[in-house]
DNA sequence: GCTGAAATTAGCCTGTT
DNA sequence: AACAGGCTAATTTCAGC
């Protein structure tokens, strides 16, 4: 369940490159590939690699219309019911409760500007909310750094 | 430079699963593994595709305190002074600029709340901002779905 | 598409705690 | 005994023709 600095040196490296061999891995962590694999398959098992994924550029992928909506909604809502009905929006990419006036936020990532509209649609027709605010954005100043 | 729908299957599997083998990606898209190979040396010569990475626990990788801070700015900014200045800031994992009252939204991952706190101190000191209106995450509902 | 070369994977053995 | 690493061999996958 513990981590230790080994598996983070591997986590780093696929950070970079998540189609790295064992083989190269192994070469720069100085671990035989096996142990490589054996650290990486229990790390998946242990879900602390939640998955592998590409990076793809913006605007191929044809999602460079984005949004942050705040949700404001009535009385008590539990988290779980939120999650339920905005995780059947496709273009909801992301949601959080947070602190603050508003009690949640999602982001919209949307092919173009009517289907974000549709989107932002769907979820100000969703039961639990009441009122939403938006923001579109306009331009991308820099990021994401990190990785999820 | 242009992409077919082929491209587009093999990205769609990728992002589920960027450790696929070109023979699996191959029998679910019906192509032969070089064709599939061949088909995503061209994506990444292309930068279609802009590398491949691991999606780690937020928890274990040690920068699960969110929060989105909107920017209010003193007359008007030029993106690329905010763009300056919010890079500085090692913890402002992404800007935008945005519709809306507010001039931007930057999103910020921290260790932990003291390391949340003085990332936002040092948003509201620069020069540019006039105020801030923040909302820290208090759980992830779902996501992110997509992948940049 | 085929074929030699390389990588993956599972089993077994060893050394350390 | 429990655990982590290395080695080996069978299988699968890859890259150049």
């Amino acid at each position: 369940m513990a981590i230790d600095d080994l598996d983070r040196s591997i986590l780093a490296l696929l950070r970079d490159d998540a189609r790295a061999s064992y083989a190269e891995m192994g070469d720069r962590v100085g671990l035989s590939p096996s142990a490589v694999k054996r650290r990486m398959d229990r790390m998946i098992a242990d879900d602390v690699i939640q998955g592998f994924t590409v990076l793809i550029d913006p605007e191929i992928d044809g999602r460079s219309t984005e949004a942050y909506v705040e949700l404001f909604c009535r009385g008590t809502v539990a988290p779980h019911e939120l999650r339920r009905v905005l995780s059947g929006i496709p273009d909801v990419d992301e949601a959080f409760t947070v602190t603050g006036s508003a009690d949640a936020i999602v982001r919209i990532r949307a092919r173009n500007p009517p289907h974000l509209e549709v989107a932002l649609e769907k979820v100000r027709l969703a039961p639990q909310v009441d009122s939403t605010r938006s923001a579109i954005v306009l331009s991308r100043l820099f990021g994401p750094r990190g990785v999820d």
